[in-house]
DNA sequence: GGTTATGAACGAACAATGTTCGTAATGACG
DNA sequence: CGTCATTACGAACATTGTTCGTTCATAACC
């Protein structure tokens, strides 16, 4: 019996002292938060988090937009329990004073493929606040993988943030950038939407369609060469970064001073 | 005669080779892509992001929604050309090798300045793609600064795609806690929003509310002892980070180790 | 100068979104 | 068995982006 909404909601970033472990489980298949999270992050999974709407989340439950008010407060609410049940699902090591930095990356590693898993996910990240009692939990975890590593609390405060912001928008970028894709330059609407097995997102790598990358390095080229010369020069450079090297490259600059 | 809006658009990501200077000015105060673009910043500047519709944007100019279609191909292209003044806006130095760290330092702290000026306007920078001309403008002026210091282009390239990423994420997560803010604790509903001169947006230095940062750090001083230690422990640290020492903080790590 | 054609302005409307309201069903409890 | 609180749900409302058809002004043309 989940009370009210709005209480469930502050205890996720607060909880409070009495809190008796969740009854008997009914027979049917009655509507529950769980399902509800369920539902959403399968959304997400299956399309984008465009198609994250109150109603594509009820219909996948067989039912109305309506039913889930009663379990959440809006979509916010529902934004925050997804990133919730994501950062929950992070296994974070103990810490390890001499493996300090391969630990941290490991766990920007998981954060970064829980967010590509969920195409768009991270616009929700970002939305919310950082009280959430999941996410806490992560900050915790890499905090104390930095305090034991003998880093002054404050740098790793900071650098904490700094990686989980970079994070977010590393994989916001991907995601976006994987599905509108670019304008269809050419002429104007045929969109000759040929090649199947496009699905518009980025494979496990992270990786943009090879024919996006090739398409902004022709547009680079194509720069006038008097006001973008570094650009055109080095439009190879600037495309590049398949796979997470681009990814590993800013954890790795992020970690290198911190000690 | 702003020939097609499509047209329009693609030309400021690849400039069509003939570009004939505007004609003479009509007398009248005709709907121009100037006229929206300014509307559209004075909508984000004296209110937020959230408040940028098509119809708030045409009540400016005293007109319908629909009249905006004539030179805006749709709300994302009116995105892309916000960000695009914003970044016009920015003054790029030329290169010197000797002071390329404040250089780069000085443009982050240029573009982040433009970004809190316009509350939630970076969520507009993270949905378009990285060709525009404008954004492209101010990569070509980093990428200047850091290859003349020295620096393999590679690692320029990459360096000034997370320092983009970086500035970007920094200003949203501002603008984000500094409206909605907390989720106003204690009992339900009663909003007493009684401080007047909270207007609900950083000030100058982004410094998010005081009582906001002291609420955080009094749920972060309330977390069970046992699961939160670090968390509890270093409550000030993680909260702490007024004006900008977090950018700043930042930005220095991912400069330090470039050379 | 009169006619015409081209593009902009605009009102109305449509589809989709988040959200709320009133009501019916459903199950717990005395 | 009756009462009542909670959940489920259909319908609706307000707000978004966007499009359609029409009107209108201005420029081009003979």
């Amino acid at each position: 019996m989940p009370a009210n909404p709005r209480q469930r909601r502050r205890d996720r970033h607060a909880p409070s002292p009495s809190a008796p472990a969740a009854s008997i489980t009914p027979r049917k298949l009655p509507l529950t938060v769980e399902r509800i999270t369920d539902a959403a992050l399968e959304v997400v999974a299956t399309q984008n988090y465009d198609a994250l709407t109150m109603r594509s989340v009820a219909k996948l439950l067989d039912t109305g937009p309506a039913s889930l008010y009663a379990h959440v407060v809006n979509k916010a609410d529902l934004d925050e329990l997804i990133i919730g049940r994501l950062c929950n699902q992070l296994v974070l090591p103990t810490p390890d004073a001499a493996r300090w930095r391969e630990q941290i990356a490991d766990v920007c590693a998981q954060l970064r493929d829980q967010y590509l898993a969920y195409p768009g996910i991270s616009r929700a990240a970002f939305a919310m606040v950082a009280t959430d009692l999941d996410v806490l939990r992560v900050a915790e975890g890499m905090l104390a993988i930095l305090v034991t590593a003998g880093i002054d609390p404050q740098t790793a405060a900071w650098a904490i943030d700094a990686l989980y912001l970079y994070v977010g928008a590393y994989t916001l970028e991907i995601s976006l950038a994987a599905r509108g894709g670019i304008d269809s330059g050419g002429t104007d609407e045929i969109d000759g939407s040929g090649r199947a097995g496009d699905t518009g997102r980025p494979d496990a790598d992270g990786v943009v369609g090879r024919e996006q990358r090739d398409e902004v390095l022709r547009r680079f080229s194509a720069l006038p060469a008097d006001t973008f010369p570094n650009t055109r020069r080095y439009a190879t450079e600037l495309t590049s970064g398949t796979g997470h090297e681009r990814f590993d490259f800013t954890v790795g600059l992020m970690l290198a001073t911190l000690l």
